[in-house]
RNA sequence: GAGGCUGUAGCUCAGGUGGUAGAGCAACGGACUUUUAAUCCGUAGGUCCGGGGUUCGAGUCCCCGCAGCCUCACCA
C-alpha cells in the first residue's frame, strides 16, 4: 500500500507477515476475527486439570479431558514436523496448544502455517496432557483473532529500553514481566482508597480541571485558552478550593480523585500530570485525618496482597501501626542537630548548606533546611506533625500557639505521600494570608493565590474541617517496588517521537 | 536549566590502543507427530542516533545537535 519497495530488514519482517495475511485471506479465515462464544480464561482452564480422566481402550490407557476454547497471544512456537506447539497466553495464563496436520485437517493446519510470534488466535479442542506431562490443549478448531503486522520484541529478554518501554507501553505490558501486575495493583489500591472512603461515608465528587485561578498549591500551571469565551484558563494545580467550597455547599465527607498538572520538572519522583486525592471531612481536624491516612494506606497495602513489610529497593518499608508520630521541631532538632527554635543557629546551618537566607522570612530558612537535612533521612513511615505557621497559608493555627499551624506530611522513604491540615475556615484570616504571601512575589510564584470567590465562600461558612492529599502514584510506588514513578504511570510525559527517530522499534509516526 | 552515562540488525547485546561490522532471538528455505528459550542444516538482513571535523582510513578520536536514563536545580 504505502510500502515502496524498500529492502530493510523491517521491512523484510513486515512483509513476510503481510504475505501470511494476504494467504489467510486466500483460504478463507478472516484475520481480524470475530465475536468468540464459551471462551473461557486460560487460568479458569488450567484449574480444569483435575477434570482429566485416565480410560481404558483396546490400544491401552488413554486420556479423556475436557472440551475448551481459548485466545490468546502467540508467546512461543515449536515447529516440529507434522505437529506444532504453540504457548498462548491471556491476562490470567499461559497454555501450551497441540496442533497436529492429522488432528486439525488441512485448512486449519494451512493456517497454522501463517502464525507468527505475537498474533492473536482462539483455538477449541480437549485438555489434556502431552507424552511429556505438559497440560495442553488438543487443538481441533482454530482461528485467527487478529494478525500482528509488526514483529514482537525478542522473545526472553523483551524490552529493555527505557524509552521503548515507555513509548511502546503496550509491548511492556505484554512482555515485560511483571509489568501488568503492577498496574493492575496500582487499580487495585485505587479501588480500596475509593472503598474505603465510601464506606466512611464520602461522597465522590468532579471538580473543574480548567480554572480561571489555578489555587491550592503553589506550582507553576499550565496555561491554555478558550476561544469563545477568549481568556486564559489553567489546569488545576490542586484539588483543595473547589472541595472546600463544597463543605461551605454542605458535602459534609466529599473527596477528589483525580489529575492534578503541574508545569514543572520531571524526575523519578515528579510527572507533570498526576493522580491525587483529596478529602474534606466536617468537624474533623489533622487529628481525623491522620487516622483516616493510616487506614487508607493500610487498605491499599491489603489491596496489593502484601503483609506489613514491603521491599523497596535496598529498604525494608514496615507499614505495621500505628505509624511513628513526631513533630517538626522534634525532628528538625534531631536531624539537622539545631535548636530550631533559634533562628540564628538555624540561618547559620542554611548558610553552611548554600541556602540564601538574605531577606527571607525565618521560617522559609528553616524549612529549606528541613527539606534538605531532615526529609531524606526519614524512612517512615512518620507523620511530621506541626509546621510553622507561616508556610502554611490555608491551614488553621494552633489554639495556644499561632506560631505552629495544625499540618502533618506523611513521610515515607524520604518521600512525602501525604499532607493534611485542620483547614483555615475564617475568612479574614484567609485573605490576609493570602495577601501577605502575595506580597512581593510575582504571581506565579506565590504560595497561594488570591482567589476572591473562595474567600468569598468562606464568609458564608465553611465548618471546621480536616482535609488530607495523597499523592496516589507515589503511594503506589512505593507499595509495588516501583522506584521510578514513571513505572506506575501507563503513559508518563515524553518529549514527542521525531518521524524517523532511531530510537523508534516500529514504524516511526506520520510525518 | 547544569553535569554524568547511554544510543551498533526488528529485539537483546559484543565490538582493547583507529584498518571496510559480529552473535543470539526473530525472518526466509529444508528435516522432524510429543516439544518446553525444541533441535539440526542452509540463506538473507546494517543511515553503527544525526551533522560537521581530524586522518590515507572513524562504530572507535574531536566539536555541535537530538533522544533516553541518572544526579542536581525547579517543586508545600
Amino acid at each position: 500500500m504505502n510500502t515502496p519497495s524498500s529492502s530493510s530488514p523491517a521491512e523484510a519482517l513486515r512483509r513476510s507477515r503481510r504475505e501470511k495475511l494476504q494467504r489467510i485471506v486466500e483460504l478463507g479465515h478472516d484475520p481480524w476475527g470475530h465475536r468468540l462464544q464459551g471462551r473461557l480464561p486460560i487460568g479458569e482452564i488450567r484449574a480444569m486439570e483435575s477434570q482429566i480422566q485416565k480410560v481404558s481402550t483396546p490400544e491401552g490407557e488413554e486420556e479423556q479431558g475436557p472440551k475448551v476454547l481459548a485466545a490468546g497471544r502467540i508467546m512461543l512456537q515449536r515447529k516440529a514436523g507434522k505437529l506444532i506447539f504453540i504457548d498462548i497466553r491471556d491476562w490470567t495464563g499461559k497454555i501450551q496448544l497441540l496442533v497436529g496436520k492429522r488432528q486439525v485437517g488441512e485448512k486449519h493446519w494451512a493456517l497454522a502455517q501463517c502464525l507468527d510470534l505475537g498474533d492473536l488466535i482462539a483455538a477449541q479442542g480437549e485438555l489434556k496432557h502431552t507424552r511429556t506431562g505438559e497440560l495442553s490443549i488438543f487443538v481441533k478448531n482454530l482461528w485467527i483473532m487478529s494478525k500482528a503486522l509488526e514483529p514482537p520484541p525478542e522473545k526472553h529478554h523483551g524490552l529493555t529500553d527505557p524509552e521503548l518501554r515507555q513509548r511502546l507501553r503496550y509491548l511492556d505490558l505484554i512482555y515485560t514481566p511483571g509489568v501488568m501486575e503492577r498496574f493492575q495493583r496500582r487499580t487495585a489500591i485505587v479501588k480500596a482508597i475509593r472503598r474505603t472512603l465510601d464506606q466512611r461515608g464520602y461522597v465522590e465528587v468532579e471538580g473543574p480541571t480548567l480554572q480561571t485561578i489555578a489555587g491550592g498549591a503553589a506550582a507553576r500551571p499550565f496555561e491554555t485558552f478558550h476561544n469563545a469565551l477568549g481568556i486564559p484558563l489553567y489546569l488545576r494545580i490542586a484539588l483543595e478550593l473547589h472541595l472546600k467550597r463544597l463543605l461551605v455547599g454542605g458535602m459534609e465527607r466529599v473527596y477528589e480523585l483525580g489529575r492534578v498538572y503541574r508545569n514543572e520538572g520531571i524526575s523519578p519522583r515528579h510527572n507533570p500530570e498526576f493522580t491525587m486525592l483529596e478529602a474534606y471531612e466536617a468537624y474533623g481536624d489533622y487529628h481525623t485525618m491522620m487516622d483516616l491516612t493510616e487506614q487508607l494506606v493500610l487498605a491499599a497495602l491489603e489491596a496489593t496482597g502484601q503483609g506489613p513489610k514491603v521491599q523497596w529497593g535496598d529498604a525494608v518499608i514496615d507499614f505495621t501501626p500505628p505509624f511513628q508520630r513526631a513533630t517538626y521541631d522534634e525532628l528538625f532538632a534531631q536531624h539537622a542537630g539545631v535548636d530550631p527554635g533559634d533562628e540564628a543557629a538555624v540561618a547559620q546551618v542554611a548558610q553552611r548548606l548554600g541556602i540564601p537566607t538574605q531577606d527571607r522570612h525565618p521560617d522559609v530558612i528553616k524549612n529549606e533546611v528541613f527539606e534538605e537535612l531532615v526529609e531524606p533521612k526519614l524512612t517512615g513511615p512518620v507523620f511530621v506533625l506541626d509546621y510553622p505557621a507561616s508556610i502554611c497559608p490555608l491551614t488553621k493555627r494552633k489554639r495556644d500557639n499561632p506560631q505552629v499551624a495544625e499540618r502533618f506530611e506523611l513521610f515515607i522513604q524520604g518521600m512525602e505521600v501525604a499532607n493534611a491540615y485542620t483547614e483555615l475556615n475564617d475568612p479574614d484570616l484567609q485573605e490576609q494570608l493570602f495577601r501577605t504571601q502575595l506580597a512581593g512575589l510575582p504571581p506565579e510564584e506565590s504560595m497561594a493565590r488570591m482567589d476572591h470567590d473562595f474567600i468569598r465562600a468562606l464568609r458564608y461558612g465553611m465548618p471546621p474541617a480536616g482535609g488530607l492529599g495523597i499523592g496516589v502514584d507515589r503511594l503506589t510506588m512505593l507499595l509495588t517496588g516501583a522506584e521510578s514513578i514513571r513505572e506506575v504511570i501507563l503513559f508518563p510525559l515524553l518529549r514527542p517521537e521525531k518521524p524517523g527517530q532511531a530510537t523508534s522499534a516500529a514504524n516511526p509516526p506520520e510525518a
